[in-house]
DNA sequence: AAATTTACTGAACGTTGTTCATTTTATTAA
DNA sequence: TTAATAAAATGAACAACGTTCAGTAAATTT
């Protein structure tokens, strides 16, 4: 039965083409200022035809954000792969940062919006996060297994990467660092010596 | 003339009361969920009353602010105080972060949702941010004067220790951390790690 | 007591996410 | 080929949102 093979197919086609508008629009606009009625109207279909292809916004977000993931962890893939792990470390800090400030809006669905707990606690974050997270996880154990960092266990340390790193990106994101009275090139700059003095701490 | 006194006081009453009630559902519900219509059922007045006292619910939005960073100026003052400008780092990066855990509404408005840049960029963060961080960079400058810190630069320093603190605050709030496998009290226990280790490494 | 200024509100506008009865389209059966 | 059935898509509606404004109610001045 070709039929039933086709319409699998259809079925994905749509699916792939909503997510594919949402993307872009939450690239373009952020998940809050765009609406399903915009997204439909992107791909000509009425607002409630999405509904048919997905529960709710929400799962329009845990999708983007797994395609978001995937953009981060190839950037790691492809920037930070260097076989020191202190170089590799290195780089690794250097593309999350850089990845922030290139894709705000990105950034913002990964690590700022405030996910509802139900699909977050079970398998999504597992895949999306994890693989990403364990990039780093294993980049640091090497450096430890090697004696390169002042750091006694990976787990407190890799937070403590994330934490930095994170911290640098959402409060220049918010224009928080405004406080300190410098402009954008200078609080540029002031984040990249920020990470290169925070490796030299660490580094053994 | 005690009439326009009068009034004036009345003026400034009615203008706490909502302020007040903002507050109060901030802090329960947050700045999102929070609807002006519910804030002016709460003070008994009709929604459109608000709007004479205040342009927007973004105003609203920054008096709240003020008085939680005069909230937590007031947790550094009297939880953070030791004389030796090492200890009152400790005290004072404690002292962040519970707040942030503490009060995760208030933590919310202040550093992580989107603020309008246009009263963002003029004297709003001067007189509220500004303080709060100045109280940060006076410690690290004392502790820099000391030679007690392996760093050359207070304020690549400040934005260091203030990213690492909202890191480990933020990453926690929106739940990010449970892509490692802990449960709450040792996400607890892995920050309050994370701070010691990272005053550690950053001691000269 | 009348006129004027001030304080307040109900109703409306244009949004939003989401649902559902209804219609249009595609597939199957006669 | 036509009638019956299944699938896909939609228009209209709901409740909620921030915000505005013409109009009512209250207080003050004349």
């Amino acid at each position: 039965m070709g039929i039933t093979e086709r319409k699998e197919r259809e079925k994905k086609q749509m699916r792939r083409q909503i997510i594919q508008a949402a993307m872009t629009m939450f690239r373009e606009e952020g998940y809050e200022k765009t609406s399903i009625r915009k997204i439909a109207e992107m791909i000509e279909y009425s607002p409630a035809t999405i509904y048919l292809y997905y529960k709710d916004k929400d799962e329009l977000l845990y999708e983007v954000q797994r395609e978001a993931f995937d953009k981060l962890y190839k950037a790691f893939t492809t920037k930070a792969n260097h076989p020191d792990p202190l170089t590799r470390l290195h780089q690794l800090c250097k593309t999350y940062v850089h990845f922030g400030i290139q894709h705000p809006e990105l950034y913002d669905l990964m690590f700022i919006i405030r996910a509802p707990m139900n699909v977050l606690e079970e398998k999504h974050l597992w895949t999306n996060g994890h693989v990403v997270f364990h990039y780093l996880v294993d980049c640091l154990k090497e450096c430890m297994d090697k004696k390169l960092l002042r750091y006694k266990d990976v787990m407190i340390l890799a937070l403590s990467v994330w934490s930095m790193g994170h911290g640098l990106v959402s409060l220049n994101l918010r224009c928080r660092f405004k406080v300190m009275e410098m402009n954008e090139e200078q609080i540029s700059q002031a984040i990249d010596t920020s990470i290169e003095e925070y490796l030299r701490v660490i580094k053994a």
